[in-house]
RNA sequence: GCGGGUGUUGCUUAGUGGUAAAGCUCCAGCCUUCCAAGCUGGUCACACGGGUUCGAUUCCCGUCACCCGCUCCA
């Protein structure tokens, strides 16, 4: 039932996702800080509703991968091996009359000159013009350090400079050689983590999307040579199906196939799976096979090995890696814009069909307006709510009670007693509850309660004793397929 | 970073050079035998910092944040 033809706006999910408690603005008693964002009490759920989900396909699942959980600040030789000290910083320039921003090297490529490397950063060299409106009036060359830099230890000297993670995935590179000795594992297999992850964008946007701190949940994949293409395949595939197990439609993704041209010079092949974001098609995740790039790098720096020894071939390599890498956060809004949804009931007296809401236009007469989060009930944040019928009957209440303290061993539960039971209900659908379930006259005689379904708003009754069963197999996440091990 | 817009309570809005109103939400109570009903009461706001002024939420300047477009996107 898709009862929201038109999607919603990014100012209609953010005030629903501030007004329910989803998502804040830092520090926002003090003004906000630009890319910044917390997640109240359901936005809290929700990304470990999201984690949980991914690890249990990615790691639980498959016999051939296992967990890592690295630190965010690593030694500083970390980010040279992999290429962001110098990749991260790249020197842009602003003309001043038309306001065009250049990289500083690609305009000098551009106009067959080349960018002058100082002491203490960049210049350009003379009869450089912008290349919009030939202006001379240029900036000099800012280098943009998208890394967050700090410092270890109480000295700010410059031995003691280290940074916070750009990616959580050279944690696992650097300690591929650990866990592949503890782990008895054999290529092909694959190392996981989930975790922060900072980068001082220039121009963060879009809500959550695109934050200066954000979650990464990555995992390399380690092949034999020359099998990079294959695997890469099935990581797409697999980590499309996943995405439609969370309840992403398959017609919201779509797979961006990187040209050649646009891969990183390591690179064989990257797909990126996009989603039908409020603002445009944006990405959610990057599948790239990146070679031995990343390993070959650290045994160059490290001057540790990083070689793999094959004893079913007898030979010896640096295995290659494909890595699937998904922003969590971005998931999290993903499936908040999918899940958004306004429509017109029919009130009591005039029966009818549930119609989709029309943005700007007021409720029919005989139909008052719901608000209903159709999350995909294995990660919607709060999975059922307790309801006794009436608040001031105590036999009523306690029996609700009792359930709701059995169900809550199990689930995030809700309960709520106050006010009428349609009120109960639609607050419940604007944070997305799958289950309401409510204790009437007739549980008392026949220990039987209604089950409201969210999306229908059908009721059934259901007795109390079957209530963990039933609710355990609607809230099943859909069974994956995991058959990396053969 | 550039241009445009916005900023009054949780939300949507009103309003004023003399510190602010309403609806909804929320909370408490009454009532209520299944979909935002009703009654009574209650909490909560002029983004921040300067300036002008006897007095600024209102006028001016600056800052911050968010939205839109551009730019950027390792």
């Amino acid at each position: 039932m898709n009862t929201s033809p038109v999607k919603p706006s990014l100012e209609t999910i953010a005030s629903l996702c501030k007004r329910r408690g989803f998502i804040f603005q830092s520090s926002e008693i003090y003004g906000g800080i630009n890319g910044f964002w917390d997640y109240g009490p359901l936005g809290a759920q929700l990304k470990r509703n999201i984690r949980d989900s991914w690890w249990r396909n990615i790691v639980q699942s498959r016999e051939n991968v296992v967990g890592l959980d690295a630190s965010i600040i690593m030694h500083p030789r970390v980010w040279e091996a992999s290429g962001h000290v110098g990749g991260f910083a790249d020197p842009m320039v602003d003309c001043r009359a038309c306001k065009k921003r250049y990289r500083a090297d690609q305009l000098c490529e551009e106009q067959s000159k080349q960018l002058i490397k100082t002491a203490t950063g960049f210049q350009l060299p003379d009869g450089i013009v912008c290349t919009a409106c030939k202006s001379k009036d240029l900036t000099e060359p800012r280098a943009f350090n998208l890394m967050f830099k700090t410092f270890v230890g109480p000295v700010e000297d410059g031995s003691s400079v280290a940074y916070l993670r750009p990616e959580t995935a050279q944690g696992i590179f650097v300690q591929f050689d650990n866990v592949l000795s503890v782990s008895r594992q054999k290529v092909p297999f694959g190392i996981a983590q989930i975790g922060k992850a900072f980068r001082n964008e220039i121009n963060p946007r879009n809500y959550t999307f695109r934050s200066r701190e954000f979650e990464q949940m990555e995992l390399e994949f380690f092949v034999k040579p020359g099998t990079d293409a294959e695997w890469h395949t099935y990581w797409v595939d697999q980590r499309m199906k996943w995405y439609q197990s969370i309840g992403l439609p398959a017609e919201s993704l779509k797979p961006y196939v990187y040209p050649k041209e646009e891969l990183a010079h390591y690179a064989s092949a990257c797909v990126d799976i996009l989603y039908d974001f409020p603002f445009g098609m944006q990405e959610l995740e990057g599948i790239a096979a990146r070679g031995d790039f990343d390993l070959r790098r650290h045994q160059e720096f490290s001057g540790k090995s990083m070689e793999y020894f094959d004893q079913e071939t007898n030979e010896k390599y640096i295995p290659h890696v494909v890595e699937p890498s998904a922003g969590v956060d971005r998931i999290a809004l993903a499936l908040i814009c999918n899940a958004y949804h306004e429509e017109w009931i029919p009130n009591g007296k005039t029966g009818g069909d549930v119609l989709p809401a029309e943005p700007g236009k007021p409720v029919p007469e005989g139909y008052e307006a719901r608000t209903v989060m159709r999350f995909h009930p294995s990660i919607a944040p709060i999975k059922a709510a307790i309801f006794p019928l009436l608040k001031n009957k105590p036999e009523l209440v306690q029996k609700a009670r009792g359930i709701y303290q059995s169900l809550n061993r199990w689930w995030p539960c809700f309960w709520d007693h106050t006010g009428a039971i349609g009120r109960r209900y639609r607050r419940q659908d604007e944070i997305g509850t799958p289950y309401g379930i409510t204790v009437d006259f007739q549980t008392l005689e026949d220990d039987t309660v209604t089950l409201r379904d969210r999306d229908t708003m059908q009721q059934e009754r259901v007795p109390v004793s079957k209530l963990i069963e039933r609710l355990h197999d609607a809230l099943l996440p859909p069974l994956e397929e995991t058959s990396t091990n053969g």
